[in-house]
DNA sequence: GTGAAAGGGGACCCATTCGGTCCGGATTGC
DNA sequence: GCAATCCGGACCGAATGGGTCCCCTTTCAC
């Protein structure tokens, strides 16, 4: 169905929820800010944090981190992060001979200006266009900006 | 890993191979082109003929027919005719209260962008850019243009 | 008119992956 | 030294996707 992982969904609503609140956070008070399960918000901060997203604090008074604003952090860094690199199809840009099929197949890596299409709509987003501004009420925001396309 | 499953590429690829051979093909004469299992051939043109992009003529001497020419045939519809509507998310544009945290959820629907986003970018490109041309032997076959970004 | 060839529409099963939980170890502040 | 917190992995159940098979209907050839 051509979609994203649970996670990168969960990624976005405890980025937004860290900007929001600001400061050091630790997963437990994010998972209870968010609703989402503790050990999943724990295991949600530990991919953005090898990732480069948010920076984890050790120690007793620690917790994680906003290292960038969202608005400067593109849709598609969150979902490398969590669903690692973008492909379309199991035939990916460098892929050498790995298709069985591969001296009848007749598209034979062609799908590399799908995946640069798809990574070019995703860097054009960034997160804090998604992830609704502290207002817990949606006061009907208008959209910032017309993103790309409106089909 | 944001991937289109596995029967948009062979929809892809037997699309290709039936715009080649040109008239009309039978599912088996398909398998045999494209080195593609038969049942699976089959399951793949049934689909694409639910969607109206190919004709199934019954009876003796019967087989599949392609309606359009793959130049103007977006690659998107393929993808809505093989795994459903383009949605990355489960919060589709018009869902209502199905989020169980929809008080705390601070994305609530924002991901409409991102969606219209993600169908402009596969709109744009047309099957026939991704089924390289009757050339069996890929003769380095220059890009016919740069599709959308290059990332 | 009869039989064979081909599509139409299901049901069905297996393998893979995803979503989610848990545990022990390492690190830091009080 | 103790407690709080992150870090890294292993682990398991469930859902989904990928693939096969069956029987029915339709049409052409003989």
């Amino acid at each position: 169905m051509l979609r994203v992982s649970k996670f990168t969904d969960y990624a976005v609503v405890v980025l937004s929820r860290l900007e929001a609140e600001g400061g050091v956070q630790t997963a437990p008070g994010l998972a209870a800010g968010t609703g989402i399960a503790e050990p999943t918000v724990a295991k949600v901060l530990k991919m953005l944090s090898q990732a480069g997203l948010v920076e984890g604090l050790r120690g007793a008074r620690g917790g994680y981190r906003l290292l960038r604003p969202l608005a400067s952090l593109g849709l598609s860094e969150v979902i490398v992060a969590m669903d690692g690199p973008i492909a379309l199809t199991a035939c990916v840009d460098g892929g050498f001979g790995l298709c069985e099929a591969e001296h009848t197949c007749p598209v034979r890596g062609r799908w590399d200006p799908v995946n640069a299409a798809i990574r070019g709509a995703l860097s054009a987003i960034m997160v804090s266009e998604i992830a609704s501004p502290p207002a817990p009420r949606r006061a009907a925001a208008p959209a910032p900006q017309p993103v790309l396309v409106a089909e």
